[in-house]
DNA sequence: CTCCATGCAAAAGGTTTGCACTCCC
DNA sequence: GGGAGTGCAAACCTTTTGCATGGAG
């Protein structure tokens, strides 16, 4: 539990049942949902709610920072709740499944400015790739 | 020129005008275009070539390992055709160019096993992302 | 009461596929 | 000559959008 939903709150963000249940979804298991796996979940618990309110909320949770929208293997973005630990991911390229890692260092360390180009860079991410266990 | 089209050869690999077109495209400016780029340009060349083919062919070059999918910003996938030196990219917020860079270190080294859980990791990848000069 | 969020459904990319035809090896 | 490659168009999947309605603050 990391409070997603707490941290909306005090952010002012306007509560309605379908962002609660967005919000919810995300923060109550650690993996990293596709959107329409989040519809799914969603509607589980509200059936009333729509696809297009999945997306909305999912792009505005990214725009806020909360959340960070992860490419993994395929068309389908992920999402990923734990916007608020630096970590980095590891993608299984069998399943596609996702899992956090906290690698050592500061990989933004390692472009020194001969390399940016002019660029203002803000950030780094790194993503391993290889098989999981299962699809060892 | 690294050459692409000859390493193609070599390797046996069939080759048609179609094809030819899309290696020459590809290797012929080192920026990393989309599928819908390659297209175009290519379509220049060989009025005849078909959406179906660049994507056929930009698929098996990326299975050959030559070409390098990229995944930038938005939803359209870039194709890179460095793929035989080991670099990075830098990725515009702001209009979606991607530049290659080259880092110091190797980044699998900062992925301890402890935090591998038992993966068998195979590479890591490297995105840097801020504004470029004409977006700031 | 006033916006902002929602639902619905349609549209908009981007990519993949089925099938008959072509042409490289 | 045979099987891989191609073109065309339709299907597909994911995401976005327009517009009228509904509910939070």
């Amino acid at each position: 539990m990391s409070n997603l939903l707490e941290r909306l709150r005090r952010r002012g963000w306007r509560m309605t049942a379908q962002r609660r249940v967005v919000a919810e979804v995300l923060d109550g298991e650690h993996i990293h949902l596709t959107a329409d796996e989040v519809l799914t979940r969603a509607t589980a618990r509200l059936p009333e709610i729509s696809r297009a309110t999945v997306y909305n909320t999912l792009g505005e949770l990214v725009a806020l920072g909360e959340v960070i929208e992860v490419s993994s293997v395929g068309r389908a973005k992920r999402y990923d709740p734990n916007a608020h630990h630096a970590h980095q991911h590891l993608v299984c390229s069998g399943c596609g499944a996702v899992r956090d890692v906290h690698p050592g260092g500061d990989p933004l360390a390692a472009l020194p400015d001969s390399e940016r180009y002019g660029f203002a860079v803000t950030g780094a991410e790194v993503t391993y790739r290889g098989l999981c266990p299962d699809c060892t």
